[in-house]
DNA sequence: CGCTTAATTGAGAGCCTTCAATCATCGTGG
DNA sequence: CCACGATGATTGAAGGCTCTCAATTAAGCG
């Protein structure tokens, strides 16, 4: 990839605006491209939020409430966009799975800009509610969900999102350690483990090495994930 | 208030345009009003994204997995924009705390309006990742945290959206009963009723009747709730 | 003032965590 | 290509925190 390569990827992906236009040469003047290889912590200041496009790899976004005791919030892979806050409540960081490019934006001078591009407005008025209605989810899993129940669902988003569909089954390489995971989902690596082993000792999920997942059962997995089903969703209500 | 004060005060408070605008009378004409009295639930179609404006009252945001088990996502007030998504792993649905005026938008229409116009798509690029900041910070207490850091943070949550802040303490009715804040934790009412006795005895607050909570120190309840403070706060990152 | 519902309090059970040890995986060097 | 070492993953046993079940008390409304 060239050094440009990135934010054309941007561009177009995200938001499906040619590189050259005017929008596109503005929203280019605002970003830091940013290179991590694997482990690597992006440097971000921390004293406003950040806009972060994932051009290529795989990140964690981390809230760090004390040194020992940190909570990955969400996961993104190539073509997401992140937003980052300031140090709130906790502090964010974002964290390369492996080897990725990031593009960063000050997230007031982007909306700014965004804002007045309706293509864009429309793109990033898309996405966000995307990324709130899966941090939803996320926490209904962690409110309510056993530990069987959270890996199942961590396992069936994944495949979603990195999964290689094969007729029946599923193939999941998964980027992220045990430990990983385990931060994720509000549990031990000991815990995430043997719930590995549930699911396996259930026929529902096969593993080899220590990243190579395969579903068989999806639909049982999403039962096990207590998830909604067709059967139970409730009926439509008319009104609005 | 009139058959049409709500909206005027939707489009004013939310977006700070004035009534009878273009955009305005456009997006009056997507939104449906409903009125709420306490315990009703909104009849949304959930087969297709809501935005639910708040023009006043108190609602909770449910996701239900299956009959018995429900999560409260969150909790909206006088002013606030809700994303309400269509049924996906869990069903939505919208209740009032209290007698509730609700605007109801479909979504894509919605976005399709306010992207085009800079004010309102401004507006809500500011108002969608505070949502998500909101709904992380929750999945972190609810991954990571013990039983009194949810309650702490909680309420440190509510006194600074509904709280009346009176010199040293603050005064908050909280609107919703301890199984509501226990369905918002991932908690049982008796461990709930067991946290607040716990924060009553270390001094921090004080309880009179069902709702009314008064905290005597903000700061000790923060460090309570695992929260991030001033001298733990990562040193600022130049680069960015 | 009494009744209904919500909140509090107590005792025991279950699930996850913690601590500890063993095993597997994978990158490295011979 | 294999052996080796380091790190990550798995497995086991004991303890803690929250849940469940049950009874009592308090609050708020008619």
């Amino acid at each position: 990839m060239t050094h440009r390569a990135p934010f054309d990827f941007f561009t177009r992906s995200a938001f499906g605006i040619e590189p050259g236009s005017h929008i596109g040469t503005q929203l280019e003047g605002l970003a830091s491209r940013i290179d991590l290889s694997k482990g690597q912590t992006a440097p971000l200041d921390n004293r406003s939020d950040r806009i972060v496009f994932v051009a290529s790899g795989a990140t964690k976004l981390v809230a760090q409430a004390s040194e020992q005791r940190q909570q990955i919030v969400a996961f993104h892979f190539d073509g997401d966009i992140v937003s980052v806050p300031a140090d709130g409540l906790f502090a964010n960081s974002v964290t390369a799975l492996r080897h990725s490019e990031l593009l960063v934006f000050p997230a007031r001078e982007f909306f700014d800009s965004a804002a007045g591009e309706a293509r864009i407005a429309r793109s990033l008025l898309e996405r966000l509610p995307i990324a709130l209605q899966r941090c939803r989810d996320r926490a209904v899993a962690l409110g309510q969900g056993s530990a069987t129940e959270r890996l199942a669902g961590f396992l069936l988003a994944m495949s979603e999102r990195i999964g290689r569909a094969d007729a029946d089954h599923c193939e999941l390489d998964l980027p992220m350690s045990r430990k990983e995971i385990g931060e994720s989902l509000g549990l031990t690596i000991e815990t995430v483990s043997r719930q590995f082993g549930v699911l396996r000792e259930l026929g529902l999920i096969k593993t080899q090495g220590r990243s190579r997942v395969t579903i068989f059962d999806r639909d049982m997995l999403s039962r096990k994930a207590g998830h909604l089903h067709q059967t139970q969703k409730t009926s439509g209500n008319p009104t609005n």
